[in-house]
DNA sequence: TCGGTAAGTTATCCATTACTTACCAATTCA
DNA sequence: TGAATTGGTAAGTAATGGATAACTTACCGA
């Protein structure tokens, strides 16, 4: 039953639970004796490989920006046209938050953060990075005569953003995260 | 400066008060200590008017759903034509968010909380109501030939609610309400 | 005027929770 | 092999925040 793992192992395990528990509870209400018990260990333990509880959201944020970025863009690589690419965007996207359900939770909790934490820098950084990977395509889309020229392409990607937001909050609300395909 | 209130003009205070905090704070967050402060009064004072924190919030989200549902119907009756009535639901839903920052934060908030607390309950009502409205109102279009009938109006009231949604969570992280608009 | 009620205060309780510290045991490595 | 490092435990601390209790004061009607 004794198994000590390195910190690095520590650390993916942790944050692995916190976005686990965070399917079933507001990620403020995830406190560090539940991660602990989660993993099988006391809670003193957590704090041997995070120097603080905000640590642990910042990392699962990183977790989240790499793991989303990287399916959205293969998945964006693999189409056909940018048109298509964007809708194989779109499907990326709802995959892995069904995939992932406490996702959507943390980063709605940390966007409702006024304070500039560091947890929410990291959240726009994810933010950022998508817009970019939108922005670029809109504009292939353009370049190849797939959409009209004058499209407002900021508007565009604000739009594509809120409305899967917006999605995802509702199938939290109904409670059935499957009802978004 | 000593003015006694009765319990019902209290109530209204606190709510108000709570929203207003609710503008620069997640709700959770706003204790009853600061509500107290806010209208003048000390933090067991609060409880002479309400049984519970929750309880505050419930109220507020009735306040909501009172205030909200009155001037999208005015907005809407005041519609020559069905799809006219639903830009003006647009404009005037985002017209009370502005007017009232603190709402989104509470109505996000709740819809996180997995449990069904009396407070998600009273959203869901919110929303139940909103949803019953637009698709009165779609049905309105449909009938006299503005959109095409087999419109799937579930799915279009979804989309109308979670575009709105997706809109005031993007405002909410850019901190600038009014480009909403 | 006077007694009851409702609104307010002050102080306190109790549970929760992030974080710390003292100690222990297992790995690692010189 | 044995000393140092490191991951773990158990117990403790400080701070917070909702709720409550004992008591005080304004107000209103008989």
């Amino acid at each position: 039953m004794q198994t000590r793992l390195s910190t690095e192992e520590r650390q993916t395990e942790i944050v692995a639970a916190a976005l686990q528990l965070a399917r079933d509870t507001s990620p403020a209400q995830v406190t560090t004796t539940d991660i602990a018990l989660a993993i099988g260990v006391t809670q003193g333990a957590v704090f041997k490989h995070f120097p603080t509880k905000d640590a642990i959201w910042v990392a699962a944020v990183r977790w989240v920006r790499e793991a989303l970025m990287q399916t959205v863009t293969h998945a964006a690589a693999d189409a056909v046209s940018p048109v298509d690419a964007l809708a194989a965007m779109f499907r990326a996207h709802v995959d892995f938050v069904i995939a992932h359900p406490g996702v959507p939770r943390l980063i709605f909790h940390e966007l409702q953060q006024p304070a500039d934490s560091a947890t929410k820098q990291e959240v726009r950084l994810l933010l950022q990075g998508y817009r970019k990977l939108l922005l670029d395509t809109l504009e292939r889309a353009v370049r190849q005569g797939q959409v009209i020229g004058d499209l407002d392409r900021e508007a565009a990607a604000t739009t594509f953003v809120g409305l899967i937001q917006g999605l995802v909050m509702q199938a939290m609300l109904a409670g059935r995260p499957v009802a978004m395909r």
